[in-house]
DNA sequence: ACCGTAATGATAACGGTTTATCGCCCCCTG
DNA sequence: CAGGGGGCGATAAACCGTTATCATTACGGT
């Protein structure tokens, strides 16, 4: 049976309020703002289970940086800012992107990521 | 003083038949048909000096597999085949791309990634 | 062909990230 | 509000890709 802990509704006000991809330095930071005493495998473990529940989904950055984000974003893209290291959306999506792909290739999903430095840091 | 091995040249002989960006699995593996005794530490040994000297680049895939590709290559983007992995080259490029990021956002490079398979397993 | 030395390759060590452990805590139900 | 059990959190341990070690091999200048 799930409970409803102080800590896993920190989690999930992280994401609420973030609006971005977060790493999971980035949730555990966040979180400790709202419960200092928040602990890392707490984070593994609600990250997980959140997404399995499809609340959360993964985000797979190059590079190997893994970071999630809410599920039920309509389709978008990443912008990955090289100063401040923090990921962004970006909803717009150049739209004939499947057509690229060479004859015989059958293209189910894409990913884009623009890289250089966000409004804050430019 | 930088010699000429049968290892070194057996490597660079991969990526110049394969044509596609590979894992240093992958170049281990491709390597060992022509030096079955090629180790692993001899494969990131070379692959690291080559990219020193110019002549390998790496490429961050999502989900963190670093792969590498010849660097002289033109602007491309790459087609990774959710059911064999092996990534491909893809040579064309939606040109506006630069232009979808937020206001105030300054973009210095992008990386397009098609998800699907490939001619091969299709 | 010889010799000095860089390169190789089997293996151990490393570093970071993720997962398991386990005593304590606190959420929930009755 | 009391008790049971799932969750927490500090720590240890597992994991995995990469690098260091070191005896041996073989490239290349003489």
């Amino acid at each position: 049976m799930q409970r409803d802990t102080r800590q896993r509704r920190a989690i999930r006000r992280v994401f609420t309020t973030a609006g971005r991809p977060l790493t999971l330095d980035e949730i555990l930071e966040y979180g400790q703002r709202i419960v200092p005493s928040l602990g890392v495998a707490t984070v593994y473990r609600n990250v997980k289970t959140l997404v399995r529940e499809g609340w959360l989904s993964g985000v797979k950055f190059p590079g190997g940086g893994l970071r999630y984000e809410l599920a039920d974003r309509p389709h978008h893209h990443h912008f990955l800012c090289n100063s401040c290291d923090q990921a962004f959306d970006v909803h717009r999506c150049p739209d004939e992107v499947e057509t690229l792909a060479p004859d015989g290739f059958e293209v189910d999903s894409h990913e884009l990521i623009l890289f250089g430095r966000c409004a804050a840091c430019a």
